[in-house]
DNA sequence: GTCTATAGTCGGATAGAC
DNA sequence: GTCTATCCGACTATAGAC
């Protein structure tokens, strides 16, 4: 137990600057981001980089290992929770579809919610450019989120569409979906200039859940018409 | 009229640079991508980058304004014909909405296609770093294909699905049908690990094209439901 | 743990010969 | 139009005082 008034001198640095880091890395990318830059912004030494992470790379891994665990934050209580009342339920019968819905909703209601964060605004453009040339950064990230949680995803999409969990058709609609809810994020120049959205407000990420709502009930209901 | 065995010497320097820098800056992008790895890259004089575009910079914008060009020739033929399509068509009626839903299909398959060529993969990261950083070589990307071709697209959704075209839930849904077929290149880290696809093969573009002509029918088929 | 100072490298731009 | 050579600024990393 570490008393609350006494922060070590040395935490303090490392933290503000993985702090700024993040927002100047999000602006610039890994390349253009000096480390002069990365210090002034994080109002210490220059030297400082070095001593702490080794460099700039090891700066950008510790970014990559906070931004990791802030999504784990959000994500990992609601994914136990819809993990939990999935295998309450029994393996077959007819309300097991809808839950499934449900469920999936529940999940992307929490990323979309987690998108809205002003935070997300810097950590975004980090993400796509580890997606675009993956690294050892990627990696921290798709092993301790993306990987567990599309895995869950791909699993209530195979309950809720009745498509088998494994096959190709399966996988391809669950990652459709993500892309229905990262698009406004992604794309975020187009978002601007088609939504005429500045920043992403707390009403746009409600009209946004609203629609995605809608559009998942929506692929899902042809279940209804073959049963 | 000109020879096609008389390429003047400069033409073919510029032409040379634009195309090794579409890779270069693809990969690395702005401001990793040095005058000198251009140069080399395109087999010319690192001087040269001056001379004939005014700077790195300058290289920059020529590169985004030969995409622009790139993509117009892939989808302003199909978005004419399909604007035709739709003009010709009596304002209402019942095949109305099957109609604006087959040409929704149309220009998609055409995007889906063009984004399957191997030249996607190299304009699709300087495309999405512009979005998140917009500047001048966003606009012209955006006022020459993306705006114009998402009006349509607007349009067409509107049609099929009986909203209004220009409400917010509209064009939210729009884009939402955008990110279901953007999703495979902006997230390639994640396409990689989850599909086990390393490049974007044709038969993949084909499978793709094929669940996302489902997840669109089913989308709107709640018409044929509701009326 | 933090600072100053600097070594060593590499970048973009350009002058001037051809 | 193309080349060589070079200027000069900016960068990362680190040695060494405190």
């Amino acid at each position: 137990m570490k008393a609350p008034s006494n922060p070590p001198r040395g935490d303090q640095t490392r933290r503000a600057l993985i702090v700024a880091a993040i927002d100047v890395f999000g602006r610039t990318g890994f390349d253009a981001a000096s480390t002069r830059a990365l210090a002034r912004a994080a109002g210490v030494n220059q030297a400082l980089i070095g001593y702490h992470f080794g460099g700039k790379r090891g700066l950008y891994i510790a970014v990559f290992e906070h931004i990791a665990s802030q999504m784990q934050e959000h994500m990992v209580p609601v994914a136990e929770e819809v993990t939990r009342q999935l295998n309450e339920l029994p393996r077959y019968g007819a309300p097991r579809g809808e839950l499934a819905q449900t469920l999936l909703l529940n999940l992307f209601d929490a990323f979309l919610e987690m998108q809205g964060g002003e935070a997300a605004a810097h950590w975004v453009p980090l993400v796509l450019r580890e997606q675009q040339n993956p690294t050892e950064a990627f990696d921290i990230i798709y092993d301790s989120l993306i990987g567990p949680v599309l895995g869950l995803v791909t699993r209530l999409v195979a309950i809720a569409s009745g498509m088998d969990e494994t096959s190709e058709a399966c996988r391809i609609r669950t990652l459709m979906i993500l892309g229905q809810a990262l698009i406004f994020r992604v794309a975020r120049g187009t978002t601007e200039r088609q939504m005429l959205w500045q920043t992403l407000t707390p009403e746009n990420i409600s009209a946004i859940k609203q629609q995605f709502r809608q559009s998942i009930e929506s692929q899902f209901s042809q279940r209804a018409i073959l049963s």
